[in-house]
DNA sequence: TCAAATATAGTACATTTGTACTAATTATTT
DNA sequence: AAATAATTAGTACAAATGTACTATATTTGA
């Protein structure tokens, strides 16, 4: 019975924020759609900052669980490929952490410490993906110092960006934007392939019935 | 006299946004550091909606500026390389509106319809930039179907959200940040090149001391 | 059972924001 | 110079927000 309340405010919170954006929910909307009082919902929680953070964390704890999960593979194509498509299911459940996360970093500065931290992780962990998949054969060497490095920190930045982007230029249609979205950031990797990584790439966007973009709104690049 | 005020308005709007983000600016704190009266404020702009609509139109305009200026030109590499580095000056002059873009483009609608169709532009420009390349020689033809596609997409997503990610990672350089991002979003390129293609790349970047990334705050890849 | 801890509702208050208005001042024009 | 328009200051108000507090109600544990 503790719990329930708390983690429902938690849920309902982040529907709201999800939906509203972080600066149109206030405890009293949030109190409001679950049919308690405001006093009650500041006493498990004094206020919206309290809330984003506690939000925060879960996200950072669930993207922590695939990692581990994936952690006990070796990483391959078929790897970043199903890691990219859960994180960005994960991310898009806590979309509005992404979405504001300026707005929220300047609020809630335990959070900016905390994010940095995670994207040089993740720097870490591609990095060394992408120099396994090298000695596989997969990923060409680099032919000039730093073209790998850079890659990585354009894949990142766009890895927390295409919520932004799908916020914008999709309204409504949630089913497509993930896997849209997904295979967008996937294939920034097409270039960096031999021929036998293109090979096995082809191999697992055909399984998946992925191909030339699709269903980006009002697009000339849309084939549609 | 008139148009001394408006303007005035505008620059110090378009500071405070820039420094405090959208949310805690209110007419109040511009006309305060105006030292005029909110009443005279409202007077002018009835809102800050209102303000930072006007803003978005200043930014669109300057970049209308610069595209023509680009568009007497033909599309080459260096072309290519002073169209990234002046709008990236330009939206980082403007860089409130598009930190805070998710949440403006729900406040104001009209900015969102615009600006959805401002991306299918720079898609259609980008597009025709590549192709020019193409036939010159300096990318590399389509070795499959839509990986252009794809990658102007990507490019566009990251021409957006590297401001983000720089208000996120770097405190304060300001000099710093602008040349940075601009080689990282031109080095996306880099893949794609042909031998001759690299050849005039790596004449542009060494012209102006580009290489390696360096500078990144906290950063493993950053060599320092 | 019955005291203590936990949870809930309700009220009040200081701040802030957009908005609307009035009155005064300054520029412009005829 | 007089009249008109444009600009500015100041006030008031309703709505919303975080915060703090009190008073019940409910659950828990000894």
């Amino acid at each position: 019975m503790k719990i329930k309340t708390k983690d429902k405010i938690l849920a309902v919170a982040l529907a709201q924020f999800n939906e509203k954006g972080v600066e149109q929910v206030s405890i009293r909307t949030i109190a409001g759609a679950m049919g308690i009082s405001a006093g009650n919902l500041t006493y498990h929680y004094k206020n919206t900052d309290i809330i984003i953070y506690a939000l925060y964390l879960k996200l950072v704890e669930e993207l922590g669980q695939s990692l581990e999960q994936l952690h006990s593979r070796s990483p391959d194509l078929q790897w970043m490929y199903e890691a990219t498509r859960y994180n960005c299911g994960m991310m898009w459940k806590y979309r509005f952490l992404l979405i504001d996360f300026v707005a929220i970093a300047r609020r809630v500065t335990t959070i900016r410490d905390h994010f940095r931290q995670l994207v040089v992780l993740r720097q870490w962990q591609i990095k060394a993906a992408i120099e396994e998949m090298i000695k596989a054969g997969y990923f060409e060497p680099e032919w000039e110092e730093g073209i790998y490095d850079k890659y990585i920190l354009r894949m990142i930045i766009l890895s927390d960006a295409w919520i932004s982007d799908a916020q914008i230029h999709f309204d409504g249609q949630e089913e497509e934007i993930i896997p849209f979205y997904s295979e967008l950031i996937i294939s920034s990797i097409q270039p960096f392939l031999t021929l036998e990584g293109r090979k096995a790439y082809k191999e697992i966007t055909d399984r998946d019935g992925l191909g030339p973009i699709t269903g980006y709104p009002g697009n000339p690049l849309s084939s549609d």
